[in-house]
Formats: C-alpha cells, sequence, structure tokens
DNA sequence: TGCATAGTTCGATGATAGTCGAAGCATAAT
DNA sequence: ATTATGCTTCGACTATCATCGAACTATGCA
C-alpha cells in the first residue's frame, strides 16, 4: 500500500479548523491575501503564514505576487471540487463559488488597488489606452509610446514629474475581480489622482470602493470609449 | 463562516496514516473485520478500535455485526467518492473499487465463513433449500421443515445430536462477497463438515478457500441444481 | 531619506492525539 | 464449563503541531 499516505497528508492539511476556514474563505473563487485570511479565520499573522506555506507546499494554494501582497487562491478547480465534495458530507451548505471575484457591484465595477483603479473600468482605460497605441508593450514591458506621453501631459498628468521619481511609470497589474489587466505604475496613480481632481470619481469611506460621478462616466465613455 | 469547522472534522479523520490505509484498503468494496484492518494497517488491535470507533462517529464507515465479528465498510458511495477524489488528487493510482467481494475467484466460489459454506455455491445452496421448502423462515427465524428435516438425515446429517446442541441450528449470514444470505448455523457447520467427508470439497492451506473436487461439482450441481 | 505596512523566521509553550501494554468483556468452539 | 478469539477500556507515554511574542526583511509611499 505504497500510495496511502499521500491521501493521509491531504487530509491533515484540511483537518486544522484555521486551515479549513481558509479555504472556505477561497470557496468564492476570489483571491486573498495573506493577512485578509489571518483575518478571516481570526489568527495572527504569523499563524496564517506557516498555514499558508504548508498548504502551498501541499498543492492546495496557488500564489500570485503583487507588489508586497501575497495574493492566495485555491491552486485548481479539481481542489475546488474536493471542498465541494466534502462540504456537501459535511453537511454544510456550499458557498457558492463565483469565480469572479467580489460581490459587490460596486467593486466590481471600480475600485483602489494600490493607489491607481482597478475593476472594470479599469480595464477598460487600459484596453482603450492599448488599443490607440498610447501604450505599448516592448520586449515584455509596458511604456508610453511618444504620442502616449503627448496625451498625458494633455490629459492633465505632470508626466516630468513622474519620470524623475524612481518607482516604474508603467505596470500591469492582474484584476483579480475580472482576471485580467490593468495599469498600475506611478502613471497608474496619476491617472486615479486625475480622475479625483477632475471630480470624475470619488472615494467611498472606508472602503476600496470608487464612486464614479454622473459627470464622470459620460467623460470616462467618451474619453476610453475604444 | 459557521459551517467550517466540520470539514476540519472529516480532514483530521482522513489526515492520519493509519486511518488512511485503512479508508484505502476498503476502498475495494469489500467489508473488513477490526483485526484485519489493524493488520492492513499495521497497528494492534487497541489502537485499531480507537480508530474504527473515531471513523464510525464521523460518519466514514458503516458496521455490521457478525457473531464476535465487526465487519467494517465505506458508509456510502459519497465517502468512496471523495477518497477517488482525494486519491487522485494525490497522484496515487485509484484502487479498482470492484463493489462484490473478493478478487479472487475461487474465494468468490466457495469459502469458509465460521465453519460454513460461504461464496457463490453457499447461496446457492441457501436458494435451493428455500426454494423447495425444506428450509422455511417463521417470524423471522429460519428452521427446518418437516420435509427438511427427512431431506438432512437422508443427507447423512446427524440431525439429533445437533438439535441436542444449544447452539441455533439454523441461521442466516450475510454474505460479503455476494450481499446475499447463506445458511450458517450448526446445520450449516455440518452440511458443510458433510461435503468435507463425501470428497466433495477440499480446504486449501492457510486460506478460508474451499475446493470443490470435479466430482463434487457435479453432485452439488445435480442436488442443488434449484 | 524615513516611515508604514505586508509578510516571515525563531523560539517557547501548551494542547491534542496516536500509540501500546495490561486487563477486561463478549461471543464462539469444544 | 472451559478455552480461545475478537474486540474494548484504561492509563501512561510520546510526538506532533498550532499558537503567539518578538525580532527581522521587503516593499510601497511621501
Amino acid at each position: 500500500m505504497q500510495g496511502t499516505p499521500n491521501i493521509a497528508r491531504i487530509g491533515t492539511l484540511l483537518g486544522d479548523n484555521t486551515r479549513a476556514q481558509m479555504l472556505s474563505a477561497l470557496m468564492h473563487g476570489k483571491a486573498l491575501t495573506a493577512s485578509e485570511l489571518a483575518n478571516e479565520s481570526g489568527v495572527t499573522a504569523q499563524t496564517a503564514t506557516t498555514h499558508l506555506s504548508k498548504m502551498l507546499a501541499g498543492g492546495l494554494l496557488k500564489l500570485e505576487r503583487q507588489g508586497r501582497h501575497k495574493y492566495f487562491a485555491l491552486a485548481s478547480e479539481d481542489i475546488a471540487a474536493l471542498l465541494e465534495t466534502l462540504m456537501g458530507l459535511a453537511g454544510n451548505e456550499v458557498p457558492l463559488r463565483t469565480l469572479t471575484g467580489p460581490r459587490d457591484a460596486a467593486m466590481r465595477e471600480a475600485r483602489i488597488c494600490y493607489n491607481h483603479l482597478a475593476g472594470s473600468r479599469g480595464i477598460r482605460l487600459y484596453d482603450s489606452l492599448l488599443a490607440r497605441r498610447l501604450l505599448v508593450t516592448s520586449s515584455g514591458n509596458l511604456a508610453l509610446s511618444g504620442a502616449g506621453e503627448r496625451y498625458m501631459m494633455n490629459f492633465g498628468i505632470e508626466l516630468e514629474a513622474l519620470k524623475a521619481s524612481r518607482t516604474p511609470l508603467c505596470r500591469s497589474c492582474l484584476d483579480w475581480s475580472e482576471r485580467r489587466s490593468h495599469l498600475a505604475g506611478s502613471l497608474g496613480r496619476a491617472i486615479l489622482a486625475r480622475f479625483e481632481s477632475m471630480r470624475w470619481v470619488k472615494r467611498e469611506q472606508n472602503s476600496r470602493v470608487l464612486i464614479f460621478t454622473r459627470a464622470g462616466k459620460q467623460a470616462f465613455d467618451a474619453e476610453f470609449s475604444r
């Protein structure tokens, strides 16, 4: 019976309350950071770290680094299926696995990721800049084209100040609610700041949600329609 | 997240090497006794008891008492499916779950259960006696009819001696390879002994397998054809 | 540059649970 | 009745592991 230990290994991983809580928090398909998972399961950050690295090593989770955050998600559909079976047997109501991110519609539409725009509007911005070749990818790196630089300055971005900084101007950032990329980096931050100064968006209190004003929506749609 | 603990409970049950070994021994669908499972997993009988009662309480196993034996089996198809998923994820080859008992064809055909005949021949014997109303069920108990008593004496069974004993003459016994009943009790034992004295069957060394001789097969088929 | 935040490593502590020897109970065989 | 066998209970030992305080590293931000 040489194969047996492996099933016990997975069982052990599933057999801890804290880990089980983390896993079921991940059941809705959204990736969560280490500290979110620590919160969710009610343990300290240190403890969460040990659990997460165990589940990572055990193949239950996968990891996506994003700046100083680490986003954890279920490693595969098979793992999700296993958990669903398990929950079914345990007689729990199975939490609906909505594979596309935040429940909240407003959050799906627009939210802050670090200090830049994420959500479906973030992706439309990113796609539009790429389609108009204002933003180009060269050898895997994202950069503004000449037209792009002129466009941004015209849009009210202090481009020279940004270029002086050491932090990268353009970076792409994986959007966990849409599973697509959006624009990050100091340019991403500057664009969001510009949106705010133009009153296109307002921040919601104690939340990452961004509210587009009516005027802001119209202007955004006109500017980034393609 | 009130439902979470349950999945950890099942996980804990799966997360022990000894229990995992017992469970995969049960994957082929045959029920096994406590001591067989202790052997299979390499622990003492005491330890096996604690594991088995935990899995029983946890709903992983079900129990069928049979005399002084306790037969354990996977509680349901759901549990079996869970284990298969788990093994698939663990990267083991999944043991084929043959739901009907012993692999060995000879063992499926005829074997010793306590001291009586089990396996497909045991069931043919039982069915035949019932069909000919030599054996009858009255208020849930099994008994020989008048014709049955005459038949048995004619067949060479010392019926009076058996009736003198305190042990029950006729009992039915669930056959784990066929999932049907066969004849047990002192009559069952006596019939097997008679088969042996007539050289219909021989016992195999260090095994529960019974070998029917060629003559034995013919005689058995003629006698219990219906 | 300095500060704040996210995450990690280390060491100590405490609880849980698997293990078996020894003794006990229940059923079957003689 | 006596013996043998299957299984259980009890108690003690041990190993494992989750947990957290404290100190540390790395990244982002101003």
